[in-house]
DNA sequence: TCAATAATGATAATACAATATCATTATTGA
DNA sequence: TCAATAATGATATTGTATTATCATTATTGA
């Protein structure tokens, strides 16, 4: 029996080094358009199907996660990060991370719910707006 | 000069009253499709684009409103409630309101960053599952 | 260096919610 | 009642994000 844990033979790209290196550097979440643009500073051909394949394949391993705002397509930031919650800017739709949490929330939700995590976005202008 | 405000001659159909008392019956927003399901109670021949069409009417009217849960379709649920959020139930997917709301959220964000609005949901189990 | 092949880039295909089309149905005012 | 026409229902079309395809390019280990 074939060893299904045979290693993938992934190989270094400058592609996959860029994508990598937009989201690290953003140090906010990213749509995948936002990765293509800030990777194409260093890749100029980079392809939006590349930046996909790696958004993905960075998921799948556990190096990004998937942010969701309502109402938005989804954005990537690193993983790793402890509990946080997004502001998004009404001028610039960026989103930026806010690394303070409501507390008391748990009891918010009427007798019968038991609220076991919750989704926070703040809206309003940015540092830059 | 015609009269632009000239009255657009609406009428009441069947499937109109059943799509508004779908909504105001669930008393919890609702996605199109669970709309539709619900209103096909009392008209079983329904279309979905019915549904789309007066629903896309009962917000422009002012009736009803959207509600974006994060990576959620939109769902719909009357105007005219004050401030809210939602809790979304992990177990059936549905979607509740919570009448009350934490406070303090406008000093969660950094310096510089000024905030206006923002949104919150809960999740976790509803008092049915 | 060089062959094997993973990865890329361009673009076609897909998925799916929402809207448009249009023949038919049903409401309304006269 | 009845003609005018708004609304419906079935379905085609659209819009858009994401994925698949495949010829080409580039990395890697030998």
């Amino acid at each position: 029996m074939q060893n299904s844990d045979a290693p993938k033979a992934e190989r270094s790209t400058r592609q996959r080094a860029a994508i990598r290196e937009a989201i690290e550097q953003a140090g906010r979440p990213l749509l995948a358009q936002e990765v293509l643009e800030l990777a194409c500073l260093h890749v100029p051909r980079l392809g939006i199907a590349t930046v996909y394949r790696n958004i993905k394949a960075m998921v799948e391993e556990g190096a990004i996660k998937q942010v969701l705002l309502p109402g938005e397509n989804p954005r990537f930031e690193l993983a790793g990060h402890d509990h946080h919650h997004h502001f998004q800017c009404n001028t610039c739709q960026k989103v930026f991370d806010i690394h303070s949490c409501p507390s008391d929330l748990v009891n918010l939700a009427p007798k019968g719910f038991k609220v076991e995590s919750h989704d926070l976005t703040l809206y309003g202008r940015c540092k830059d707006c």
